[in-house]
DNA sequence: GCGACAG
DNA sequence: ATCTTGTCGC
């Protein structure tokens, strides 16, 4: 099988930054938001991309894939463990969407270089990871349900946090600009993002009845 | 050297 | 992420 050296996947890292493209995206031009989540049951892998319509705010697509974990958790090197089988479960839908949702982060991370980094530069989307606890990086002043994050002083991402509600980090994964995250934020009330959710509870039903 | 460490 | 009892709160 493949063994990979921790430079090896350090330089895969420093290699798919320098591919990020930090554009603005037009919030109204957003309609299909599809979100990406993976369970597991032993080494067995189930990765579900869920399609939630921003008009009618219900779900329009789903895809699944299936496969087996063929690399272990090892902190700020996700990538190689979910990247494969995320970008082909989005492959997978009948549909493109217009914004794609990763849990985990995207450049906030040590080498700019997280999860939705990889999809989103595989997928040519707008992409943006979005985690539930943080890596890196320091948190600023909480200004609504937002506050900013950055490492040495460049932000790259944010906290958002509606009120009762959990914290969640924001950064950008490819083709979105970090002050886009916001507006877009915005689009299902700063909660967690409701694409996320049902991919979420998808992949975990069908990795539990498989 | 020690602790921290997305899912 | 997954495993997994009881407990707090709406």
């Amino acid at each position: 099988m493949f063994s990979f050296t921790r430079d090896q996947l350090l330089e895969e890292q420093e290699r798919i930054a320098k591919k990020v493209r930090l554009r603005h995206v037009d919030a109204e031009s957003i309609r299909a938001v599809c979100g990406v989540d993976i369970s597991y049951s032993d080494k067995r892998l189930v990765a579900c991309a869920a399609i939630w319509n921003r008009d009618t705010k219900d779900i329009a697509a789903v895809s699944f894939h299936s496969s087996k974990a063929n690399f272990p958790y090892i902190p700020s090197f996700l990538y190689k463990r979910e990247f494969m089988p995320m970008v082909k479960v989005v492959r997978r839908l009948e549909v493109r969407p217009d914004l794609v949702l990763v849990d985990g982060h995207g450049i906030l991370h040590p080498k700019k270089a997280g999860l939705a980094v990889f999809v989103g530069v595989a997928l040519g989307i707008p992409t943006i990871g979005v985690a539930k606890t943080l890596l890196v990086g320091e948190i600023g002043h909480m200004k609504g349900f937002l506050a900013p994050i950055s490492i040495k002083s460049e932000r790259l991402g944010w906290l958002v946090q509606k009120e009762g509600s959990r914290k969640y980090y924001f950064s950008p994964g490819n083709l979105v600009r970090v002050d886009d995250l916001p507006m877009l934020a915005s689009i299902w009330g700063y909660g967690y993002p409701p694409p996320l959710t049902h991919a979420d509870k998808m992949s975990r039903e069908k990795v539990y009845q498989q």
